[in-house]
DNA sequence: AAAGCTTTTGAAAGCGCTTTCAATTTAACA
DNA sequence: TGTTAAATTGAAAGCGCTTTCAAAAGCTTT
């Protein structure tokens, strides 16, 4: 590797200081323009680039946002977290920070966000999946480092010191799913939702509680589910759930992922989806299971991670310019698309 | 914050010199065991940690590692690279090295590795889906950073320049599979392919032609179909196959999501996996597929992309510790895992 | 043309660490 | 006990940048 050209060089091959050729670089406003012209080009005929730790260093900061991803025992990355992490990334970009990527155990998490901070290799972080009175939360509430959580832990008991978020309404959500199907009339309507262990389940379960009230439909114990997101556990949930005499005329679901498990289900049994049984999910827009092109497949609640990422990055960023805006939060409404896995009205 | 604890706060506190105590953390065989000893007690009382930019600075290195991500037009990010990135990320952080991750358009992609090489923000790369003559290869030889490519490209015409690279046997995968079915007695056989303009869907479709060509077994044109790897995909193309007189007793397929699509579409028509109709099909181990506790359904060439990720990253750092191992090159054998959905002889 | 501003430029001090080279202490030996 | 080699420790330079404070240059005014 050709040695890297210094400012000391630059500025040598351009007659000034340093000082000068910094400021030039970075536009101050005190350095005449056609000086700054100057040095633009001589940056670029020497292909100068500052070197990041210099910078660093000498600016207390590091623009590096810090994601920490604590691997579960399977050792996997959720598609959601891929899409969410290239959201907040594509932000990143745009505002000139990097992104650092960690995976840790989940014993060592909390050292990872110490570590991280002291040594300064972030300068704040975005949180996902909060539990209650979450450790992680605290303790970078103690290290006074920006932060933004995405999505909400259920209110522990204890009051809790309110902290910045992004979350997606899911309550509303689930509410504006069930009344679209009540409101094409139907009324045995099963819920195979997300592990309850997670806030957004509870809310969605919430909201879908709430609009059968609503209506005066009567919920079956036995038609609400939790269960975790795949497709096999959709299949196999499904599976039982017809196998009875009394089925439900429609499911709501909690991933595009269980509602392909409930059409294998529906199938295997020669049932069709969209006529015999209505299938509505949620889903956050993931790469892989959309084409911008098709109809969509499922008629589902929508609201693209993607855009959640991209969104919470700016947040933070907001939030390391200007750290006196403290603790905002934003709720995100899911949109309601129409597919064909409900366009019909139910069998009586 | 409190303020942080520098060397020199700690230095002044153990009562020593910088030099001592940068030596006694970085465990220097000439600090006496004794003083090694107090100096990290004092460490951890202060709860000193390095700052990483110093480090980088006065070492020249940044102990990290670039993946660049040109993003399509999706926007979307793959979910093969998140488990990827996951096993890559394990492998970092047990090495002591962090990930940076940036996300740019592909206008930008040679600049953006530029840019992390001259900042010193990464002290090498990993290069994914490379094509024939890529110009990254080129300018990361020039730059001299050290890198590792996932996958080959096809040869183009022009002599290249080697570079190291780990990659999984497609061919051999495939013609094992194939092979598989020719052994159950299948002759019709399908080739469902990923993109043909990637090499990996190349290779396999020469390890099913040769496969095939061992047997005598004749290929069907028709039937031998090059596609992108999606659920609706799938599901598009198995339904226009089976729609025929004559139908395939087995399809080999790009992967598990393609391989649901297929389902999809036998299920329709009346078909069942496994007994009407064979499916084998290439699986990377992706998260969110894959219950460890069930019986595989699909019967597939296994490779774990994460663990591919993890064996990127490791051959990575070693070129970085040892840059005079050049252009070292790995390749992984795929694994047969039968499942339910092949256990079968074809129907005559 | 001198005084008083305003606009531009520079010298030099850090930022917090590693590392070279020299100094000091300790151990080993005669 | 004095010498010499080996084991430990320190002083200080330097990594490449930003930024404070001071100096120089350029314009206006009288």
């Amino acid at each position: 590797m050709t040695k890297k050209t210094s400012l000391k060089d630059l500025a040598a091959y351009l007659g000034m200081s340093q000082t000068t050729v910094s400021r030039g670089l970075s536009d101050y406003p005190e350095v005449k323009q056609a000086t700054k012209e100057r040095i633009r080009q001589a940056a670029i005929a020497l292909n100068y680039a500052p070197s990041s730790s210099a910078q660093k260093l000498a600016m207390g900061r590091s623009f590096t946002i810090g994601h920490i991803i604590a691997l579960s025992d399977h050792r996997t990355l959720s598609p959601f977290y891929a899409d969410f992490i290239a959201g907040a990334g594509e932000t990143y970009a745009a505002h000139g920070y990097d992104m650092l990527l960690s995976m840790v155990t989940k014993d060592k998490e909390l050292e990872a966000y110490r570590n991280l901070t002291n040594a300064h290799k972030v300068d704040g972080f975005i949180l996902s999946e909060p539990v209650p009175d979450d450790a992680r939360i605290t303790l970078l509430q103690e290290l006074n480092v920006p932060f933004i959580v995405h999505g909400r832990a259920h209110a522990s008991g204890e009051a809790e010191t309110p902290y910045p978020w992004l979350d997606v309404n899911n309550r509303r959500g689930f509410e504006e799913a069930t009344t679209y199907l009540l409101e094409l009339g139907h009324r045995d309507i099963a819920l195979l939702n997300g592990p309850e262990i997670f806030n957004f389940a509870l809310q969605r379960r919430r909201g879908f509680h709430d609009a059968m009230a609503a209506y005066r439909a009567t919920t079956t114990p036995a038609w609400m589910i939790s269960a975790d997101m795949s497709e096999q556990t959709g299949f196999a949930i499904a599976s039982r759930l017809l196998e009875n005499e009394k089925i439900p005329t429609a499911i709501i679901c909690s991933s595009v992922l269980v509602a392909i498990g409930i059409q294998r289900a529906a199938n295997q049994k020669g049932l069709k989806i969209g006529r015999d049984l209505s299938v509505l999910c949620w889903d956050d827009c993931l790469s892989g299971f959309h084409s911008p092109d098709r109809a969509p497949q499922f008629t589902a609640m929508q609201s693209s991670i993607f855009l959640a990422g991209a969104e919470i990055a700016d947040m933070l960023i907001q939030q390391i310019k200007f750290p006196s805006a403290q603790n905002k939060t934003k709720l995100i409404e899911a949109k309601l698309v129409v597919g064909q896995s409900t366009n019909n009205r139910p069998p009586r």
